[in-house]
RNA sequence: AGGAUGUUAGCUCAGUUGGUUUAGAGCGCCGCCUUGACAGGGCGGAGGUCAUGGGUUCGAGUCCCCUACGUCCUACCA
């Protein structure tokens, strides 16, 4: 006894482990076949799975399966990363509960408890996939710290250093005074925060040259002027401007021409500096008057390097002013700007103060205001390396789906900077580089290579291992994680391998939109610079998972559903189909577990067509049932014609579009129409040709399905299949487009049509499904209802059905230009049948009328092809004689 | 602020080089139908001047421009 609705939990288990045992998920180079491969965007190891892994993985599995359905060589790599900030955050925060500091710590020590964690929260996610049916090959899972990657990290450095792509530089970091170290941009938080605004009056010298001690110039007070001659700026940071190297102003702004060239007095400590021009400054904000502060701001360090000014760091690495700061030394940087302010209101340079609302960064671990610092990072030069990432993407030889991010990708490279890869942290691969004593760097695998080389280049004889030391910070993850389609094949560690000549480059990347850059783009230009060759061929990417309401899902927000509870709920097979049913490419998802509803839902009408079929019984008669001979017919087109449009939907990555394809064939035509037209009457036996038949479209439809529903199709397809032949979906074929008969699907639409009518009388008028009408049809062309009569009589309900060319009693509807009377007992409504007979005429009257404007406009005629005119001939002869028929009728009736 | 992108039924979206009727689907809604595969179901129905205003064209949901609103990315401005 099979059950009334399908319980998806053990066929689920049943069937992933059945898949795992036949190892169907493995893969090899298989020179006889064509390789199609994936990598997995490595989820951080220490991550559980949310909705946007699951709309992801779902995409991957359905790519994937259809592939090696296709008879290609399919791998789906699998892994982790080891996301070091995230992983770092997360260990520490585990130490501290424990009473450990970091600091504490040595680098090996704390590695050990980094492990520790890894090993034990690592990978949970990468079995919550496997419920999702994910069809990786799951021993080739890889993870990026594990040695061969850690290697792969440690030789690209040193390569693209040797390359002379890598460098170590000042630049401006974001620095977290309270925890000591430099943080992400990630890991900002900006703020809106009410602040002071203060206007700030820098007295200009007038004498020229300047004499460079500026303390003479304030002493006898030549050289100051009154304040006309003075320029106010605005700033929120008064604190700071002991560290200014400039003023600007606007090239073209009037207020200051006179100025242009001059010098003016920092207040308190009058040191003199340039006011200097540049198009950055806004005129019309604040004064137009800018105090250019290179070491404790982001946008003045660009203006700074552009004009060569002077670059004083007045702040300790704990956020208090220094020696360089001549007054206020000691005092905290918010302090101080208290202080100051009072100290400027008293020298009579404060003008005034505006409440004023900024942005201000904080750190996301410590809260503290992040101060923007100047500090010796390691940095990859981008421009040449992203040429070809550009020019490839540009010209489609990688394609973006939607090829609407190609614009933004292309905006983005054009406006690269260096990539800062060096982070303060120890969860991660160190960065190869060696410091003598003297601070002479040498990049180098190891230290005793280090040595080596100091001793052979620098000749350098007396050094020891001893007297090296290696540089504390680790690289950027996205550094490790750019090399993952090279390294997970082993790319690095053994470039000619078998592995990745077959296999790489990959077929089809899944990710989202947000790293695009972060990522994809990376992983371009490291296919390039390090195989010469592309990564991957087409770029899919997904939309971000949000809730009913358009909010992104979040934990703080508490609205994301836990993926496994709907698992539990509506069976994989249902939430991977309910995610799919709103998700074209590239667009967000408004996720709503009705989706996941409407998918458990799919399961059961499929589950119960098969129940129906199996509960038939068959017997062998003379002839086949001459309505069923007709439907197989008709299905068959229908599914051929299916097939081609969902493969040409797959072709496009429309997977959305090809889902709801294969949702209305199985649901309408197949379920709705096909079942009912072939169903024997009750508890009757179904012939043996249409049960043959019927279970063939179910082969072909479980295997078409199979990429989205993997469980559902497999547990059905094992059933029908007759033992022995293939023993998993998994690997069977992917049903091909064949030829069909278009002018039978088109004459099943009219049929169709037919149909809905009578059941619409029904239901207008009131009468039962049960009651058996007569139907006369008054058609010129009765060879075309002819052969539909035994399935109009089974899906109408017809007790018999006549022709006429002349008129017929009873009520009607209409069909193209045929008219269709069923006389029903009783009155006529012969108000009710006029009123709808003119509606229809109305309508058919305005489309007769808008097709003869066009077909009247010579223009159109002349202009427009031949068989878009023919086509609006076509129309106006069908409205004609329509229009013919309804008045007819309509004269009837009076 | 700059850039990208979007605005089609109550909601979520299709509508692929401009011409297959006067625009489609799913969900929701309304009406009718429960012994017979499935109420997690069946049958039927209502619902849109394609954001606004211009333009190009014989013809515009589709191409161009303006405006409004939304979303995203980048930069956040002293």
């Amino acid at each position: 006894m099979i059950s009334k609705t399908y319980n998806p939990r053990e066929i689920e288990d049943k069937w992933y482990s059945y898949w795992i045992e036949n190892r169907y998920f493995n893969s090899k180079p298989n020179p006889e076949k064509e390789p199609y491969t994936v990598v997995i965007p490595p989820p951080n190891v220490t991550g559980v799975l949310h909705m946007g892994h699951m709309l992801n993985n779902t995409i991957q599995d359905v790519l994937v399966r259809k592939a090696r359905m296709e008879g290609k060589e399919a791998c789906w790599v699998p892994g982790t990363d080891h996301a070091s900030i995230a992983t770092e955050a997360k260990v520490v925060a585990m130490l501290k509960e424990k009473g450990i500091q970091k600091s504490d710590l040595t680098r090996e020590e704390f590695y050990e408890y980094a492990w520790e964690w890894t090993d034990k929260y690592g990978g949970i996610i990468l079995q919550q996939l496997r419920k999702l049916g994910a069809s990786c090959d799951w021993d080739r899972t890889r993870f990026t710290m594990e040695p061969a990657l850690y290697d792969a990290v440690i030789d690209t450095f040193i390569e693209l250093y040797n390359k002379g792509y890598i460098y170590r530089g000042h630049r401006m970091v974001n620095w977290d005074p309270q925890a000591k170290t430099t943080v992400s941009d990630e890991e900002v938080i900006t703020k809106e925060v009410m602040t002071k605004l203060c206007y700030l009056r820098y007295q200009v010298v007038n004498s020229y040259p300047l004499t460079v001690n500026s303390d003479e110039v304030s002493d006898n007070g030549q050289h100051i002027t009154d304040n006309d001659d003075s320029i106010i700026i605005a700033t929120v940071r008064p604190e700071t401007i002991m560290a200014d190297s400039a003023i600007c102003v606007h090239p073209d702004d009037e207020r200051y021409k006179h100025l242009h060239g001059k010098k003016v007095l920092i207040p308190l400590i009058n040191r003199a500096i340039p006011i200097i021009t540049d198009e950055y400054v806004t005129m019309d904000f604040g004064t137009g008057a800018l105090k250019v502060t290179p070491a404790h701001d982001q946008n003045d360090y660009d203006l700074g390097v552009k004009h060569q000014l002077e670059l004083i760091d007045i702040l300790t690495e704990d956020g208090k002013l220094n020696e360089k700061a001549q007054i206020l030394v000691g005092e905290d940087r918010f302090v101080a700007r208290k202080k100051i302010i009072k100290l400027l209101e008293e020298s009579g340079n404060l003008e005034k103060i505006e409440d004023y609302k900024s942005n201000v960064g904080h750190s996301e671990r410590t809260n503290a205001v992040i101060e923007p610092r100047v500090s010796l990072q390691w940095f990859v030069r981008m421009k040449e390396l992203c040429e070809p990432a550009l020019q490839n993407v540009m010209n489609d030889n990688i394609q973006l789906h939607p090829a609407k991010f190609k614009n933004t990708y292309r905006i983005w490279i054009e406006n690269i900077r260096d990539w800062n890869i060096s982070r303060q942290l120890w969860w991660g691969q160190q960065i190869p580089a060696y410091y003598l004593p003297d601070g002479t760097v040498i990049v180098a695998k190891t230290k005793r290579e280090a040595l080596r080389k100091a001793q052979h280049e620098l000749l350098l004889f007396a050094l020891t291992e001893a007297d090296l030391t290696q540089d504390p910070d680790v690289v950027d993850t996205w550094f490790s994680s750019w090399l993952w389609p090279i390294s997970v094949f082993d790319g690095f560690k053994d470039p000619n391998n078998e592995d990745i000549n077959y296999y790489y480059p990959t077929n089809d990347l899944v990710t989202a939109p947000e790293i695009l850059f972060f990522w994809v783009m990376r992983m371009i230009i490291a296919g390039y610079e390090f195989r010469g060759e592309l990564p991957f061929r087409n770029v899919y990417l997904t939309g971000i998972v949000r809730d009913t309401k358009g909010r992104k899902m979040s934990k703080s927000l508490g609205n994301s559903p836990d993926p496994l509870d709907l698992i539990d709920k509506y069976g994989a097979d249902g939430v991977r189909t309910g995610m799919l049913f709103s998700s074209p490419a590239g667009n967000d998802l408004l996720f709503d577990e009705k989706l996941c509803e409407q998918g458990r839902n799919f399961c059961n009408k499929i589950w119960n067509a098969f129940r129906l079929v199996k509960g038939w019984e068959v017997y062998s008669p003379q002839s086949t049932v001459h309505s069923s001979q007709l439907s197989v017919l008709w299905f068959d087109a229908k599914l051929n014609q299916t097939t081609a449009e969902v493969l040409d939907l797959f072709s496009k990555y429309r997977l959305s579009d090809a889902l709801n394809v294969i949702y209305k064939l199985i649901w309408d035509d197949f379920c709705s129409q096909y079942l009912e037209m072939i169903k024997p009457g009750f508890e009757q036996p179904i012939d043996k040709a249409t049960f043959e038949a019927t279970i063939g479209f179910f082969d072909k439809l479980m295997a078409l399905t199979h990429p989205f529903m993997p469980f559902i199709t497999e547990e059905i397809w094992q059933d029908i299949r007759p033992r022995g032949e293939k023993e998993s979906l998994c690997v069977a074929e992917f049903p091909k487009a064949a030829p069909f008969d278009a002018t039978l699907l088109a004459n099943f639409e009219i049929f169709f049509e037919v149909v809905t009518n009578v059941r619409n009388l029904r239901s207008t008028k009131n009468i039962s499904p049960k009651t058996e009408l007569p139907l006369t049809i008054k058609t010129e062309n009765q060879a075309l209802y002819q052969p539909f009569e035994s399935l109009l009589i089974k899906l109408a309900n017809i007790s018999d059905i006549s022709y006429t060319t002349g008129k017929a009693d009873g009520t009607s509807f209409l069909v193209k230009a045929d008219e269709f009377f069923v006389n029903l007992e009783g009155e006529l409504d012969v108000e009710a049948e006029r009123e709808n007979l003119q509606k229809e005429l109305e309508y058919t009257l305005g489309f007769k009328k808008s097709v003869e404007a066009k077909l009247s406009n010579e223009r159109f005629v002349q202009n427009a092809k031949a068989d878009i005119v023919e086509k609006e001939r076509q129309k106006l002869a069908d409205a004609e004689a329509k229009i013919a028929t309804i008045q007819e009728a309509l004269v009837r009736l009076s």
